[in-house]
DNA sequence: GACGGCTTGAAACGATAGTTTAGAATGATC
DNA sequence: GATCATTCTAAACTATCGTTTCAAGCCGTC
């Protein structure tokens, strides 16, 4: 279908699908690796074998495919890999063990999300307009989805603030090594993320945020700790 | 002396400081909120009441002055919020809640140290050639102190992996909220991110942090945890 | 006060960005 | 097969970018 990172549309592409669905594709890889403003129109269009025009035919303008791009990824990204699949398990510590290695997999997905990934992280440091609708309609759901795997951690009587920063914690680890791939390669350049590195680090994810949760149901919100 | 977020440089710096310093004070603060792409080289000049030739004067050319002001604010934050201050207690879990503390602050300073997170945040997302660099000389001593602190708590025998993604949690949680600050803003707008919530933030991901780490020493490396 | 060094200033240069335009090609409808 | 809306193409347009140029200003030295 669409096509593999790092080459461009391939000659098949160019005949089965039309021209809108092949700027989409190529707007996605030249956004997620270029960022918005780097990203030229006329190298998306160079990919998707289509003319200068065709943006701006197509979508407006370039903040409109961008729109667009973004939209389309993030809804791909949920559909495969659901935070919190149909069927789950009813023992809540499974269920945050299954939603961070869902989590880890969508964004090491190593084949069109991989560039959903990125495309994310970026939005996330240098917002655009499209945030606002993207947080609305796709990130604020499956938050609340993975508040309430929390919750079912910390009990019913953790505070609403207890909830919200234990699931931070989480999704923070989990990003982590997305966001600051750059830095996590040059520091440890022998540290793979293929994918049965990735597994075993959602492991080690969900096993420091158990442990970690259930640390926090025995005290309160957390003053300072001293004895 | 330099100036607060949003405004320009005042008129009283103007004759105080150099063009040189008004230069990296401006280019600071423009490339921390436009990236180092989308931020002007004109744009830079005017805040620092200066020529469009001084940057190309003082500093060969606008990667110049990005290498420059990079260098310049990492150095400043090592300095004011040191991971493992001088004086630390022996305790290895109260050196474990000083150094989460230290980072917090240090990422969510706001002065100019927050101009400085948000450009190391873009620096990792879009890593120019000054991020090599800068991962030898600031960022690895740094990981290094902090690896240090988790083998305090996880124990001698430890694996090195053990070692090394438990200090990753660690940065992860701490480094989410600033990361990701555009997201967590449209989901929790109620939550301000002043300098108590910060302290109370930072007991938080201490006490996760620590709770976890010790969940991580009673087990393997994390095989999936299924009884 | 003339010299010679740094430093600043206004203007222009060349390159590239996103967008627009007008016409050609296409393809379905009657 | 003519008609018409849709889609594509090539070229030009306008704006802005980083950089360069060269003359003018400043300032201590002899």
């Amino acid at each position: 279908m669409f096509k593999a990172m790092g080459t461009t549309i391939t000659n098949n592409d160019i005949t089965t699908i039309g021209t809108r669905e092949r700027l989409l594709a190529a707007g996605l890889e030249t956004f997620a690796e270029q960022g918005y403003r780097a990203a030229t129109v006329r190298e998306i269009c160079k990919r998707a074998h289509a003319n200068v025009a065709a943006i701006n035919y197509h979508f407006r303008d370039k903040a409109g495919l961008y729109g667009e791009v973004l939209r389309n990824a993030c809804e791909q990204a949920r559909e495969k890999y659901p935070l919190v699949p149909g069927e789950m398990p009813a023992d809540p510590e499974q269920r945050l063990r299954i939603s961070v290695q869902q989590f880890l997999r969508r964004i090491f997905d190593p084949g069109l999300q991989s560039a959903n990934g990125r495309l994310m992280a970026r939005e996330m440091i240098e917002p655009t307009e499209a945030l606002d609708r993207l947080v609305g309609e796709v990130i604020r759901p499956q938050c609340d989805q993975l508040q309430a795997v929390v919750r079912g951690i910390l009990g019913a009587d953790a505070s609403e603030e207890q909830v919200r920063w234990g699931t931070m914690s989480v999704v923070g680890q989990c990003v982590f090594y997305h966001h600051s791939r750059a830095v996590v390669e040059r520091l440890f350049p022998d540290m793979s993320l293929g994918s049965e590195v990735i597994d075993r680090l959602a492991d080690h994810i969900a096993t420091v945020s158990l442990a970690g949760l259930r640390g926090l149901r025995t005290r309160g919100t957390g003053a300072n700790g001293k004895p």
